[in-house]
DNA sequence: AGCGCGAGGGCAATCGATTGCGCCGGTAGA
DNA sequence: TCTACCGGCGCAATCGATTGCCCTCGCGCT
């Protein structure tokens, strides 16, 4: 690897020179002769300028940590592609990183940005991290936006619009006529899950409907609570005739319950659901869904983050552009 | 952040002695009472050693790239979890990178490794690269590992026992006592698709069936390609009874498929899949599968590049530990 | 008294790139 | 002729950590 020093060499100046040269300072003073003997020798050697050595100089990594629990979520890889395209951008590469249930998980996060491997990080939280475990995992000084999730007395967050998502999920029935509309929501206290539990009620109440409680399963997001929150349903007296489901994957598996139980979809049971993969799309019967723009999210923390970096203060977001978008499946239908 | 040089003047020593002590130099003479200075400085300024000056000093950069044509891809997930593993084991990072296709993507590869962003480079192969195009792509001087595939002439791979996985999966339909099987193989030359399409035919060969061509279909990884693929088998003039699909996601794809198409799995077709994933399990019916060891192979892969990075030669490996094995579940019956 | 030796530490170079400041020669204005 | 200024460059410090080599005691031995 040839370095600064050898390009300067090879042109006959001085490191300083070649230095400004190449970084294209424009207050330099060289001459056009000299700043072409320069750009030639920097060609001939395929220079590539250390990435570690500015590093150092510049105090700062270049890179942004991205911090999942669940790499296997479909959602997840929608979003690395944002956060890929914006950090990109921006020069800056994505390391990725997983949480460990603290303590463990506790300092491997700060290490992270202690030892500078990372300028920040986009924290996507866990759901058995409380918001008191989870400041003492931040502290403050580390520069953190939290994804899908928030954190009270502390700003940088970037959230997707899930109450309108559930909104719209939930309209959707009420507008094919369905009246007892049953809700598998997320994880109790889970933020993305509360927030579209709301946009679910909300929704209910303008319809005039009303919602027994029998109706609203919280269970967790992946397949086997989906398929499990869907016995529950089918045990209740009054069975709901639609379900909104508040994650694709949870939504597989009430399907798939659904189905061995009998339970035809869409013919017994119209199934909505948040959040759309290609899974909802192979499904037999092609679920419901509704997109929410994932990509865009991961653009938008990485985006807030980086700004954070060059000094802004940190911003919450709600990503609500492009909107919610219903896309309508097999999984759905009039009552 | 405390520097190296606040923990020695905290300490009342310089530098040299400081760092000696705290990176436990066994062969430096320095005192007890001078190390537990020194210890107790860094333990009270939260002392973290800069991985950047660290990466400058020791031309080392402790990441690995891991380059992926699709993160989406669940399969993915397992092998990252490997990945991470080992790099994480010798305190190292991992980098996500994505290739473009070339040429854009030629630039990037090499970049990231003549920056130092990352020591060497993890490199699932896209499939619409052919070997001369990778070949070029990858030049010579760029440590990388392959995984999951090869390029003749040149060592460092890891890959599956692709062959194993899909003789295991054939025999099992042989021993339900299919005669007619078929085989959704991945796309041509693919090296992955290749090897199960070996562990098929040569499985079929020793139980003495035969293969009408058009129950082979080559199509792709993704469910689209597989349904695609269904069609094309149910349209052969003797259905095969069976198939054996080289992916997970092909399979759903082909099951969604046969289910529209009135063909019940397993009653009127029985279905078995290489890779397992928790789609394979939420489906319904749920998927016999083959399952390999992808985290492993992450691994595997990992090991051998870090491996190489100290210096030793790069190795070929397959993953044959844990041995494949078959997950009975709904898909598959005597026929 | 003189010499040798080893324990205990410090100096300074190094890894590459960046950048404030100073040096030198030439020219224009006084 | 002298001062000022400017164009064109180079010196050297800096970012932190590591490490080969040298320096300085103090002690023991002759």
């Amino acid at each position: 690897m040839p370095t600064l020093q050898d390009v300067a060499d090879a042109a006959g100046v001085s490191r300083s020179v070649a230095s400004r040269v190449l970084t294209g300072d424009s207050r330099a003073r060289v001459s056009e002769a000299t700043r072409t003997r320069v750009r030639e020798a920097a060609e001939a050697l395929r220079y590539v300028p250390s990435h570690r050595a500015r590093a150092l100089r510049f105090r700062r990594s270049g890179a942004v940590g991205l911090i999942v629990p669940d790499v296997t979520n479909a959602v997840f890889a929608d979003m690395l592609g944002g956060v890929q395209d914006k950090a990109g951008e921006a020069g800056m590469s994505v390391l990725l990183g997983q949480v460990d249930p603290p303590p463990s998980g506790h300092g491997r996060l700060r290490e992270l940005v202690a030892e500078g491997r990372v300028d920040g990080v986009l924290l996507q939280r866990r759901e058995d991290l409380d918001d008191s475990a989870l400041a003492r995992v931040l502290g403050d000084d580390v520069p953190v936006v939290l994804i899908n999730s928030r954190l009270p007395g502390r700003s940088g967050s970037v959230v997707l619009d899930d109450v309108a998502g559930a909104r719209l999920a939930t309209r959707h029935l009420v507008e094919l006529g369905h009246e007892r509309i049953g809700h598998l929501a997320g994880v109790p206290h889970h933020d993305t899950a509360v927030r579209r539990h709301q946009g679910y009620v909300e929704t209910m109440a303008e319809a005039g409907l009303t919602i027994a409680p029998e109706w609203v399963v919280r269970a967790g997001w992946e397949a086997a609570a989906g398929a499990e929150a869907a016995h529950r349903i089918l045990e209740a007296p009054r069975r709901p005739t639609a379900l909104v489901v508040s994650s694709v994957n949870a939504a597989v598996g009430a399907v798939s319950a659904l189905g061995r139980a009998g339970v035809r979809v869409p013919e017994d049971m119209s199934v909505v659901t948040v959040l759309d993969t290609w899974v909802a799309q192979a499904w037999n019967p092609a679920l419901t869904t509704v997109r929410l723009p994932l990509r865009e999210l991961g653009r938008a923390a990485c985006g807030v983050l980086i700004e954070h970096l060059g000094g802004t203060p940190l911003r919450d977001l709600v990503v609500a552009d492009p909107a919610p978008r219903l896309v309508l499946r097999e999984s759905t239908r009039a009552l």
